[in-house]
DNA sequence: TTTTGAGTTGTTCGA
DNA sequence: GTCGAACAACTCAAA
């Protein structure tokens, strides 16, 4: 069992399939690709590592080095007829996968798929003409439609085969803290969220100084918990879980966009706006470097890139205010701030971190209208009416050491329309 | 087959 | 202060 974003034993059909199949390795294999992803995530990962290992009583294998190379040959030193995977649908995890079947091909054994990090495969949500969604509420109904299964239970103590492992990597020191990365611990986290907060997350979810989410996206990016089990204990009936399980329909709704069109990774969805007008000079790079470091003048928009970089989170409301700022205010590249929400975001995701960056910027599935342009001062007065959030992330707000704001908001959203409008125009 | 209405997250302006 | 309209264009499903 060949384990990537899927670190749990309990509600793993791969793993169920490979132990009724026989004896199992358990493995993880440190691909250097990885070491993109930033010490935050690498942190996180090497926490539900060391949790898999303990579950698995020591037996997880880490090989480090290219997949292509170490499974077909681990799968060699023990004779293994086959090597079990929950199926991945980014553009790497396809590559990667296609390149390791191959090779072990060659050795007479096969890679085999069983589910996905998804409550609905990508791929399997179409219309009744046959076509892919590309809008989210046509795709959410079907969806729900599709239903899903219900969650598998842990097996239990398999006797795991063993093989020399190259043991755990070096945690990267981050300077916050992350919650505990245990199956148990984060059903427990679920559970108190379900009992707790989940009545209320319609109301409650959108004030960044609440804590109404669930706070599991780090843990549902590596599969410690499958969305199916937070699907199947949580009602339909309700209006506040609906919206909740609607979070998780966007999640399989960009799972399925970017599986249809890997391209979109890094580019507009839409190809019109590859000729819109964006700042990429040094001044740009400036700009950049102020909304990074949360210097930006606009306490909402500085207290969630704080949070981000000092958590490692940032919550949803937050994240469309300094994307929508970073893209209309700054007239930069959306691009720009997905790499850096990956490198920092604890529960950074291809899929959804990029098709939401799109979706700010007007350039995706389903995007925001073009005129939609957030001002940063009536965000925070809305959903931070109190300013605790903005006081927790900015010590300093309210003194001479917090900057003036870098830009005039209604200077920019007017700038911002015409070069959008320019694009239209010329289309 | 064609038409119609609705569609995650907003802001501004003028009555 | 409140409220509705305008700000486009396109997808999708139901009528």
């Amino acid at each position: 069992m060949w384990f990537r974003r899927d670190l749990r034993l309990r509600d793993n059909p791969a793993l169920a399939a490979a132990l009724g199949d026989g004896d199992v390795l358990p493995l993880f294999v440190l691909d250097p690709a990885f070491e993109a992803a930033g010490a935050a995530r690498q942190s996180l990962l090497h926490d539900c590592l060391h949790a898999l290992h303990d579950a698995t009583d020591g037996a997880l294998v880490v090989r480090r080095g290219d997949p292509a190379d170490e499974v077909p040959a681990l799968a060699d030193e023990i004779d293994a007829a086959s090597v079990y995977v929950a199926k991945d649908f980014g553009p790497y995890g396809r590559r990667r996968d296609e390149q390791v079947a191959d090779a072990l091909r060659g050795g007479g054994r096969r890679l085999r798929g069983v589910g996905s990090p998804y409550a609905v495969e990508p791929g399997n949500v179409l219309k009744d003409d046959g076509d892919p969604y590309s809008v989210f509420t046509p795709f959410s109904r079907k969806w729900r439609e599709s239903g899903w299964d219900d969650p598998i239970e842990a097996p239990r103590r398999p006797d795991w085969i063993a093989a020399p492992s190259d043991g755990l990597p070096e945690r990267p020191d981050v300077g916050f803290e992350i919650p505990s990365s245990t199956e148990q611990n984060v059903i427990a986290r679920w559970r108190r969220f379900r009992d707790d907060g989940l009545d209320d997350y319609g109301t409650r979810r959108d004030f960044p100084a609440v804590d109404g989410t669930s706070r599991l996206s780090p843990y549902l990016k590596y599969g410690v918990v499958h969305p199916r089990q937070l699907l199947a204990e949580s009602d339909a009936g309700s209006d506040s879980h609906r919206t909740f399980q609607s979070e998780l329909a966007w999640r399989d709704f960009y799972a399925d966009v970017l599986h249809r069109r890997p391209r979109t990774a890094w580019e507009n969805l839409d190809r019109r706006f590859d000729r819109i007008e964006l700042d990429t000079d040094a001044a740009a790079h400036e700009k950049f470097e102020r909304w990074c470091t949360g210097r930006t003048g606009f306490p909402i928009v500085d207290a969630g890139m704080r949070q981000l970089v000092g958590s490692g989170w940032m919550h949803n409301r937050v994240r469309m205010i300094v994307a929508s700022f970073l893209v209309k205010d700054l007239h930069l590249p959306w691009w720009w701030g997905a790499r850096f929400f990956l490198r920092h975001l604890l529960d950074g995701d291809l899929a959804s971190n990029n098709h939401g960056w799109q979706w700010a910027a007007g350039t995706g599935t389903d995007a925001a209208p073009y005129f939609r342009v957030f001002n940063p001062t009536a965000q925070g007065e809305r959903w931070d009416p109190d300013g605790h959030y903005v006081a927790r992330w900015i010590p300093e707000l309210g003194t001479s050491a917090y900057p003036e704001p870098m830009v005039d908001h209604k200077v920019e959203r007017e700038e911002a329309l015409a070069r959008y409008q320019a694009v239209k125009t010329r289309s």
